[in-house]
DNA sequence: CCACAATACCTAAGTTTTTTAGGTATATTT
DNA sequence: AAATATACCTAAAAAACTTAGGTATTGTGG
């Protein structure tokens, strides 16, 4: 399991490329799927994610559709147009953050 | 510059590998050394740097040494036993972190 | 020679994010 | 029928960081 420490920050990035990749999400598909395609690696917890939904849809880069699934509630996020542009700067800034690591972890090879 | 969100959780890890490498080092040279390092990048602040070296010679990782360069204090952190087995349980967490965000990210080519 | 930048340490208040530890309710499996 | 899985949520506390200072010494440009 990751130490969770090390995901922090990085869990708006993870939201916002999980709906690059698939169009429509619910939080609790978004926890399984982390951990899916992560082999029981990441645990995004929900205590941590529902607030995040939250926040990035105030901001503006998600949106919402409550449907329901038989007789369960479930909340469908996408991208806005805005969240779309986000995700591209996400991705870039966590490129940038692993090569930089890489410069100070693996000093020799550089 | 990498967006210091991303680093939350990191700093620990930095340190730690920053002393493994130097046997040695100073705060103040640290937070140079990482700019260098890096070119410009990552930026540790020393708002931040200073509490983490105290967390960590508190929890028994580090030792310090004070001397003087002149009419000027520094300390000189160094990795204590306990210390060197965290650098490689750190590492390796870090690696293993890396990993699993490129699973993430990088979803099409795995 | 004087002001400013760099070196070198520090801390405290506030912010942000996360963990922890719950709570509610429905659906499925045993 | 009970336990697990699905699906949402929140509030208190902890952790770590940013911001914004503070002190003091040393080097540098004008």
């Amino acid at each position: 399991m990751i130490d969770p420490k090390l995901l922090r920050g990085s869990l708006d990035t993870i939201i916002l490329k999980l709906l690059d990749e698939h169009d429509e999400m619910y939080g609790y598909e978004m926890t399984q799927h982390v951990k899916e395609l992560t082999k029981g690696q990441i645990k995004i917890t929900e205590g941590a994610l529902y607030p995040a939904l939250h926040r990035l849809e105030s901001k503006g880069v998600l949106s919402v559709d409550i449907r329901n699934a038989g007789n369960r509630m479930r909340k469908y996020y996408r991208l806005t147009p805005s969240g779309k542009t986000e995700v591209t700067a996400r991705l870039s800034a966590m490129h940038d953050f692993i090569q930089s690591i890489h410069l100070i972890i693996n000093p020799k090879l550089t």
